[in-house]
DNA sequence: CAGTATCCCGCGAGATACTG
DNA sequence: CAGTATCTCGCGGGATACTG
């Protein structure tokens, strides 16, 4: 059954559903709105709380509280506590899986960064 | 001011901001619940409104509608209107900048892909 | 087929205050 | 400093029905 002068689709139909529905499960869980400004921040040396919350712009205690659990729960933070200084002290830290969100933040960074370019320049 | 056995972050701090702020970008026109996918099944041939709502597990035609026309707007969908036609046939058709999405798809979809597993393997 | 019009509801998230 | 507790509200988005 082969259409004749068809435009190659930049996506096969197998892929399609593949990606749909990887994609759906990769934006679940790092298409929140504040996940991936965390996960940066504290793969950049942001490890406490009130360093991550002045350094994520307008994101709340209780916003980031409940986000940084949830990093925890999928393993994408290391909640570390310090019981041997004083006075006792808690951090976040980057874990191994952490690092494979490196591409995606790359790619995505890039992307925005074009993106960025295009919207200002035609303003 | 070097602390010594610091560990190295995995982003600096400069890179820090420029990655939160392109970032943030990005989340904010492709974050969204629908909009990747949407994308994803325009890539993959799927050109018209009641295909797509087929292909997108899901969606309300209102929903549909709307995001459409912020794709359209950010210019990564075009509509075209096939007057001649009969009957009028509208479709949805990626664009070039469309095709800049490609790695960021790519990269989310490889790591969805790995997050599944991940998940499924430990429950 | 390609949408629009309404109605409606939950929850994501801001503001503010409080605690060990 | 590292959070928790409330309270509140908008809007994202589901369901359903309708239209050229």
């Amino acid at each position: 059954m082969k259409r004749p002068k068809e435009i190659k689709p930049a996506f096969t139909e197998a892929r399609c559903a593949q990606h749909l529905s990887a994609t759906e499960d990769a934006i679940y869980v790092i298409g929140g709105k504040w996940t991936l400004r965390i996960v940066i921040a504290v793969m950049s040396g942001h490890h406490r709380f009130n360093d991550l919350q002045r350094t994520i712009n307008g994101i709340s205690a209780r916003v980031l509280s409940s986000e940084l659990k949830d990093l925890e729960l999928n393993g994408l933070v290391e909640r570390v506590v310090l019981v041997d200084q004083k006075p006792v002290v808690t951090e976040y830290l980057p874990t191994d899986y952490t690092r494979t969100l490196r591409e995606v933040i790359s790619a995505l960074a890039i992307w925005g960064e074009k993106h960025k370019k295009k919207i200002t320049n035609r303003e």
